[in-house]
DNA sequence: CGTAAATATATCAGATATGATATAAATCGA
DNA sequence: TCGATTTATATCATATCTGATATATTTACG
């Protein structure tokens, strides 16, 4: 992995690698993390079209920080939280499969 | 939902409605049960192929007892630790994208 | 049968994720 | 430019999920 995605990944709370540099992510990890991120980014996309950050939060009971941090990829956010927020958005099983399935 | 599968889901520490039986699930709500029951499914039977409880246990840094859990839809699995054992039996995020798409 | 391996259940202390709140920063119109 | 709306960041007490351990139960098979 190049130091400026870990640079990226690390300003969210991702410990990628930890004591220094040697440790990578195992590609599980790894594909985890992308997951993560991708369905971060479809939340955004698909929130954005509709509604506001606090309008989606008070659909599922959540706050306006935590659809913040949902929305950037925070290491905080369980995937949990990532598919109540996209189901929200009024996204199918299908819908998250596919974004998913795009991972990798 | 019908008294029946309500008791299976309840068994497993499921909440189907609170307070006597009035309050159902909302769509979205039964939307994320059935997708964790899904994966439960799936990696019981990729597992199931390949290895025993404990061994996928250590490939994940988990306990035999969790990964019994998960293969049961227990209510305290989250889908973290669901996704991350799956892949652990070598799935993509293609296969997973399956099957959160087959629910519903 | 018996017994060994595998799976399920119970409990628990520690870790992580949570919603709430306060507030800073950015964005957007008028 | 300015006020208002939206989004981001910080902090925190509580709830939930975690792996570990012990042990009960089931399953496989001689």
């Amino acid at each position: 992995m190049d130091q400026a995605k870990k640079n990226r990944l690390e300003a969210k709370g991702w410990k990628v690698g930890t004591v220094s540099d040697f440790l990578e992510l195992t590609p599980e990890e790894s594909i985890l993390v992308e997951i993560k991120l991708a369905l971060s980014q479809s939340l955004k996309e698909r929130r954005q079209k509709l509604m506001t950050q606090s309008d989606l939060a008070s659909r599922i009971s959540s706050s306006q920080p935590r659809i913040a941090k949902a929305e950037n990829g925070d290491a905080s956010v369980s995937i949990e939280l990532l598919f109540r927020a996209i189901l929200a958005t009024g996204a199918t099983p299908q819908d998250i499969g596919e974004i998913i399935a795009s991972v990798s």
